[in-house]
DNA sequence: AGCACGATTAACT
DNA sequence: GTTAATCGTGCTC
């Protein structure tokens, strides 16, 4: 299969339904290349945010300056800021004009450790990247890297294959912060982790 | 032009 | 367990 033939994610991996994207990114490595250096870590928390109907997600107010890459090609970042201080990262899904991707929740460190701890203040290896603004600041990831496309060898930003990942590995839970959010979105078990994973 | 709030985190008790 | 920090965004006036 086409998808499987390359060391780094392609478009095709990405133009496949949101939930498939979000489970089969757990176990692949997220690289972002820093001044010539890579750091990395292995992917173990995702969750998926699909569509205007999808009331959790950014795009139920519709296309905005901020959606803008959302509604766009598959592969490419949405990067946004909440909370007046931190930068989530997402890697956009499906088709272009049809707003979806997958929020990167979790990583285990894996390379560039001594760069990541200096962008968080020599936190612990526990506390590095286990959170969604955790990782992005430990790999110093802002609006300057907004709408880039991952599926390029050259990216700055992209993702390794990680070996097969089987559904007896894979926690499904309600989608955190989610506010007031209406039903059914409160409740739809679109957070996937990768239990028995080694932690720091 | 002003305002309420957020796909969170760290530092508290 | 609770809460302050901090500002871009989208909505209302």
């Amino acid at each position: 299969m086409l998808v499987k033939s390359s060391k780094f994610l392609s478009r095709p991996f990405f133009s496949r339904p949101t939930i498939v994207v979000a489970r089969e990114l757990l176990g692949c490595e997220l690289i972002r290349e820093f001044r010539g250096i890579q750091l990395s870590g292995i992917i173990i928390e995702t969750e998926a945010y699909i569509g205007e109907t999808d009331l959790a997600c950014h795009a139920r107010a519709g296309r905005t300056n901020r959606t803008q890459f959302l509604y766009g090609s598959p592969g490419h970042t949405y990067i946004y800021f909440t909370y007046g201080m931190h930068w989530m990262l997402n890697i956009v899904t499906e088709r272009k004009n049809f707003p979806a991707a997958v929020l990167i929740r979790s990583i285990t460190p894996k390379k560039g450790i001594e760069s990541m701890k200096r962008f968080r203040s020599g936190k612990p290896l526990t506390r590095l990247t286990n959170g969604p603004a955790k990782l992005t600041q430990a790999m110093n990831i802002t609006k300057k890297q907004n709408g880039i496309d991952c599926c390029n060898a050259n990216s700055i930003i992209k993702v390794k294959r990680g070996s097969k990942t089987y559904n007896s590995q894979i926690l499904k839970n309600t989608r955190i912060g989610l506010g007031q959010t209406p039903e059914p979105w409160f409740s739809k078990p679109w957070r996937f982790n990768l239990k028995d994973i080694s932690k720091p």
